[in-house]
DNA sequence: CTCTGTGCAAAGCGTTTGCAAACGA
DNA sequence: TCGTTTGCAAACGCTTTGCACAGAG
């Protein structure tokens, strides 16, 4: 399990429990948008306010704490930094699947940093299509 | 030139001059955001009204037309469907660059669309990093 | 001529803001 | 205790909607 409150202390914000369990709730779903964060951290901090979840996530993505995942159509998402991946994002369902980052990608970063000029973040790569679930109920 | 009035019919919708001038925009400038098209077409066409706008981008991404090209942060852009290419996307400016697929790229996507099981929409592989433009601005 | 598309203005909503009270360190 | 954070409610601004008129086929 991961220590919320050190990776908070490290980026100079305050621990409280709703930047906690903010950031438990992402961890636990991998990727969630902004009312779903609230509607599941609200129910064990009937308190809480939307505009606290606003006001922590947009301070959380500065301070480099999150990540924004851009959706096609659809409002953006947020995880916790992590190791290098690449975002399957679901153009049905939205859902975001994480892979690892394998030799073709390396082979693309590196093409696209020393050929192109551009030089490319390695924590966003998202890549938009079907997933697996969705492919079954489209065919049934 | 492309014959924007050919493209709106083979899509079942009226070619009307609000339409015509919107995809001549975008077409233009590769890529553009909802405000940024209101605003250079309205120059030439003074009555326009930003509804319209509005209204007709929904329709053309549903229809086919249009392809959506969501950015990290910032609003979305529109682009015309066009050959299978991978966008570099940037964080600071926003702007979005066309690449061709490449060899490093189909290897990927023949990668997560057999081992992965996720069909992969070609034509949304987008790469978030700074482009070149940017790089010098932060450098000086 | 008929049906679709446009423009306007109002309505709708997600997001942001200001401020007093509560809280963390 | 002191500066930060929260919750509330109002304000904002982008987006959508309904409707009468204009325009494309």
């Amino acid at each position: 399990m991961t220590d919320y409150a050190k990776l908070l202390k490290a980026s100079e914000l305050k621990a409280t429990f709703q930047r906690m369990h903010i950031l438990e709730s992402i961890d636990n779903h991998g990727h969630m948008s902004i009312d779903a964060i609230y509607e599941e951290v609200v129910k064990t901090h009937p308190s809480l306010s939307l505009a606290t979840v606003y006001k922590n996530i947009i301070l959380m993505v500065e301070k480099g704490v999150l990540v924004e995942v851009p959706i096609t159509g659809k409002k953006p998402k947020y995880e916790l930094v992590k190791d290098d991946h690449i975002h399957l994002v679901c153009t049905e369902c939205g859902e975001v699947e994480d892979r690892p980052h394998n030799i073709n990608a390396d082979a693309l970063f590196s093409s696209m940093t020393k050929d192109e000029n551009f030089s490319l973040s390695k924590q966003q790569i998202n890549l938009y299509g079907v997933c697996a679930h969705c492919q079954e109920a489209v065919a049934s």
